[in-house]
DNA sequence: ACAGTTGTCGAACGAACGTTCGAGACATCA
DNA sequence: TGATGTCTCGAACGTTCGTTCGACAACTGT
C-alpha cells in the first residue's frame, strides 16, 4: 500500500496559493468587503474556478482561520516541550504569538479580525481550537501564578490583557521601523510581568477606589 | 435676536437615535456586512429617509466615529483638569476609556473595529482625532516616564501595548460576569505599572536574547 | 390663505454580489 | 484509442446592494 497517496497533481499546492492570496485580500478589505472576484482576479484564477477548491465564501475564510490557528497552536505546543521554568513558557507563548504575527501578518489580521465573521457550523470548530489554546496559555499563566501574583489580579483579566497586547500589535506594527520579534517579545514579557515602573523600594499600588497609596512623596 | 436657534423640531435628536441604533447593527453585522435596510429596519426609518440625514453610508460610519470618538477625547480632558500627579493621570486614561467602552459597547466596537472601512475623506478626519487623542496619552506616559522608567521600555510600545489591553476588551468583556470599569481599570493600570508578578528583593529582567536573569531559586 | 422649508417615503435605478452550470482541455491508465 | 477523473472557465442565474427621484404631508413665518 505504497502508492496509496491521493491524486494531487499539483491541487494542494494551487490551494495554498489560494489561501495565501485571499488572506492578503481579506486583510486589505475585510471579508465581507472583499468579493470573490477579487479574490480571483488576485489569485489568477477564474471566478468559477475558485469553487474547485471550497465549497462557498465561508468555507475559504474557515480554511484559512483553521490552518492558521492550527499552526499557531502545534507550533507552540512543539517549542514548550522540555521546558518546565514558567517564565520561559510564558516567553515562549509570546514569541511564537508574535513571530507568527509579524511573519504572516495578513492571515493573523484575518483570525483577529474576522472573528465573528462565520457562522455555524465553520465558527464551532474555529472556536473550539481558540479555546484549546486559551487553555494552554491559561496554563501557563498559572504555573507562574503559583510562585507568587501581585495582590488583586484576576488570571482571565490578566491572561485577556496579555493577548489583548499581543493581538493588537497587527493595528500598529511597521515593518523595519518598529522592533522585531525578539524585542517585541521581551517588551510585551517585561510589561507583562514587572510592568513600566522600575521597581522601588516603596511601592505604590492603585485600589480600585481611585486612591493611589502615597500620594505626596 | 433670542430665537436663533436653528430650526430642529427634534432632527437632532432623531439623527442621534439613528447613530446609535446603526451602532448596534454595524457592531453586529460589522460595516460592510450590515446593510442600509438593516439600519432603516433597526431605526424605524424608511430606506430614503435615512438619506435625509446623512450623504451616505461612509459619512453615516464618520458620524458615528467621529462624535464618539471626540466625546471620549473631551471627557478625558475634563477629566484631567487639575490633575497633576501623572500616576493617576494615566489611571484616569484608562478610566475613561474603559468607563466609555462598558458604557457604549456598541459605539467602541464599532471605532475599533471598522478603523479601515472609511475611505478619503473622511478617513484623515477620523485619523486626526486618533492622533490627537494618542498624542495625550503618549504625554501623560512620558510625564511617567520622568519619575523613572523600567529599563529596556520604549515608550511608543509601552502606550500601544497599553492601548492594546484597552481595546482588546470589546472582545472578551461580559457584563456583570465579568469586573466594572473601575475594578478592570484598577487591574489594567496595575499590570502596566508594575506587571503580575510581586515586587521581589530579586528581580528576574528577561532580555531580548532570551536569558532569563537569575534561573535557578 | 399662501409660500417655503422640513421631514418622510414607495418605487425604482444600475451595479455588484455569491453561486451554479455545462462544456471543454488535459493527463492517466486500460 | 477510448473511457475516466482532474482541473478550468465563460456565461449566466437570481438576489441584494447603495443610492436617487419625485411626490407629499406637516409645520413655519407672513
Amino acid at each position: 500500500m505504497a502508492s496509496s497517496t491521493p491524486i494531487y497533481r499539483d491541487a494542494e499546492a494551487k490551494l495554498q496559493h489560494i489561501l495565501r492570496t485571499a488572506s492578503q485580500v481579506f486583510a486589505q478589505h475585510g471579508f465581507e468587503g472583499a468579493s470573490m472576484r477579487d479574490i480571483s482576479r488576485a489569485a489568477g484564477v477564474s471566478l468559477a474556478g475558485l469553487y474547485y477548491y471550497f465549497e462557498n465564501k465561508q468555507h475559504l475564510l474557515y480554511l484559512i482561520q483553521s490552518t492558521t490557528f492550527t499552526f499557531v497552536l502545534e507550533s507552540l505546543r512543539s517549542r514548550l516541550e522540555g521546558v518546565d521554568e514558567p517564565t520561559e513558557r510564558l516567553r515562549l507563548l509570546v514569541l511564537n504569538h508574535i513571530e507568527y504575527f509579524l511573519s504572516h501578518p495578513n492571515e493573523m489580521k484575518v483570525l483577529s479580525h474576522e472573528e465573528d465573521a462565520l457562522g455555524v457550523p465553520y465558527s464551532e470548530k474555529v472556536q473550539a481550537i481558540k479555546r484549546r489554546y486559551y487553555a494552554l496559555a491559561r496554563e501557563i499563566f498559572d504555573s507562574l501564578a503559583a510562585e507568587g501574583l501581585a495582590p488583586g489580579i484576576h488570571p482571565r483579566i490578566a491572561v485577556l490583557s496579555l493577548f489583548g497586547m499581543m493581538n493588537w500589535t497587527y493595528k500598529w506594527h511597521k515593518p523595519g521601523v518598529d522592533p522585531d520579534a525578539l524585542e517585541l517579545t521581551a517588551a510585551i514579557v517585561g510589561i507583562f510581568l514587572h510592568g513600566v515602573v522600575p521597581p522601588g523600594p516603596e511601592s505604590k499600588p492603585v485600589f480600585a477606589d481611585g486612591i493611589t497609596a502615597g500620594d505626596q512623596r
